[in-house]
RNA sequence: GGGCAGGUACCCAAGUGGCCAACGGGGGCAGACUGUAAAUCUGCUGGCUUAUGUCUUCCAAGGUUCGAAUCCUUGCCUGCCCA
């Protein structure tokens, strides 16, 4: 009993629920027994080209089923990502093309052989079986659940309350979610906590399929960098895998105390009662470090700590601002006396969204060149040929500005 | 098919003929304070040649009017009730 024992606090390790336990109990049993591995799926949703720390709480879950010795399948719901929404009411819901979706799934592919091993790990996409699939099939499908219980999901329920739309293709995404599971004979199915509705369709469905109902294991859901929503790109609050080291350094110091402790607890093997000993600037850094150095390597982890600590704490100019921009004398007025308003200056380094928006942030205080604030919109600055101006715009953007005759 | 209630900026939401580029809240941005955190305070939050100027906005298209987010018509969309 004992390898189970060890399997079990391995599986557990981080989760909110199991349903049911006793039946992932036997299941490993059986598995040892017939040392046949059991089928883990953990689906993921194609609409985003880029996955982000949200999505790694399952994908390290994924990883501890993988050295385990069970056959992890990391599913692309890319059936369901091509219908998209067609109400446009709900969530924005983007109708993705084939090759989108195939794009998008080898992203997919590159980022979590970061985290697991490509060798073990099956890739599958939902559309192939259900693309194939007719009508009448589909529609077979559906008699197996009742729209009352569709109602007991909780956003369902609450927008049918609320007097907000709900369309009919909304129901089939639990549906099919749930057949994926008959289809792939899953034994043990991840999610995050929000999807256990959706989970648990997949054992109605496989029972009614004659199959042994799988294993519904929920995690926690990472909240997105504001702290308080999950963490998606929808939302704005996302970490993405493949965003670059500084960027993605950055972001992680700008989350509060309470949120990296919630990071470690799931991002990390860290010891949790070590973090609070530590100061929580330095504790934040080392988080940071620590995930930069996983997605990028180690050397870029600590290049991303230097360079931030470079930046913000000792205020120096970046290695690498954000714009560079050339003007020549085409961009002022006299070439004798070469100078550009300060708002027209800002605006053309891009970072901005508007002038109206450059003006704004001079008036407010927040730009300056080579270390001087320039609070009058109205100023010229002379330009000299050849030198460089460094410009700060706002809290965190940099750009270099060189003007030639 | 019939009746009713709605569609306002990133989100929620006020406005029901001129004082409306449109109250308020959320979010976002900036400044102060800090550990680029949180909390707090302040300001900003359609574009432009920055002007007590101008252009484009209140589902869409027409119309009434000196003048419309506001009134009328048609269409599209959403919800509720009845069939």
């Amino acid at each position: 009993m004992s390898e189970i024992t060890r399997q079990m606090d391995l599986i557990l390790r981080g989760a909110v629920e199991v349903i049911q336990y006793s039946e992932l109990e036997t299941k490993l049993a059986r598995s040892l027994k017939e040392k046949r591995p059991l089928r883990i799926k953990a689906g993921f949703d194609p609409t985003a080209p880029d996955l982000h720390l949200g999505h790694t709480v399952l994908i390290h879950k994924l990883k501890h089923f993988q050295d385990l010795g069970h056959q992890v399948i990391f599913l692309i719901g890319d059936f369901t990502g091509m219908i998209g929404d067609p109400t446009g009411v709900s969530e924005t819901r983007v109708a993705l093309t084939r090759e989108q979706v195939q794009k998008n799934a080898r992203t997919y592919e590159r980022q979590i052989f970061k985290i697991l091993d490509p060798r073990k790990t099956a890739v599958d996409f939902n559309s192939r079986w259900m693309g194939p699939m007719k009508a009448e099939e589909l529609i077979a499908i559906s008699a197996h659940y009742r729209v009352a219980r569709m109602l007991e999901r909780d956003d369902f329920r609450k927008r049918y309350q609320e007097q907000k739309p709900i369309s009919m293709h909304e129901f089939m995404y639990p549906l099919i979610q749930g057949y994926d599971s008959v289809a792939l004979k899953s034994d043990v199915e991840l999610g995050g906590t929000d999807q256990k509705f959706n989970l648990l369709v997949g054992r109605d469905l496989q029972r009614d399929y004659g199959q042994e109902a799988q294993v519904v294991l929920t995690m926690p859901l990472l909240e997105g960098t504001d702290g308080v929503k999950k963490m998606s790109k929808s939302a704005g609050n996302y970490i993405a895998l493949e965003d670059q080291p500084q960027e993605m350094f950055g972001k992680i110091m700008s989350i509060s105390d309470a949120l990296m402790h919630r990071y470690y607890e799931l991002l990390t093997t860290e010891d949790l009662g070590r973090v609070p000993a530590l100061h929580p600037m330095e504790a934040k850094q080392a988080l940071a470090e620590q995930i930069v150095g996983r997605y990028h390597g180690d050397e870029s982890g600590r290049k991303a700590r230097a360079g931030f600590q470079r930046k913000f704490q000792e205020k120096e100019f970046p290695a690498e601002p954000d714009a560079t921009i050339v003007l020549t004398s085409a961009d002022v007025k006299d070439a004798k006396a070469p100078a550009i308003g300060i708002v027209d200056l800002v605006a053309r380094t891009g970072l901005v969204s508007s002038k109206s928006e450059a003006r704004r942030l001079v008036v407010q205080g927040g730009v300056e060149v080579d270390e001087q604030k320039q609070q009058d919109p109205n100023t010229m600055i002379a330009l000299q040929s050849g030198h460089q101006y460094r410009l700060r715009i706002g809290r965190r953007k940099f750009a270099l500005v060189q003007f030639k005759s």
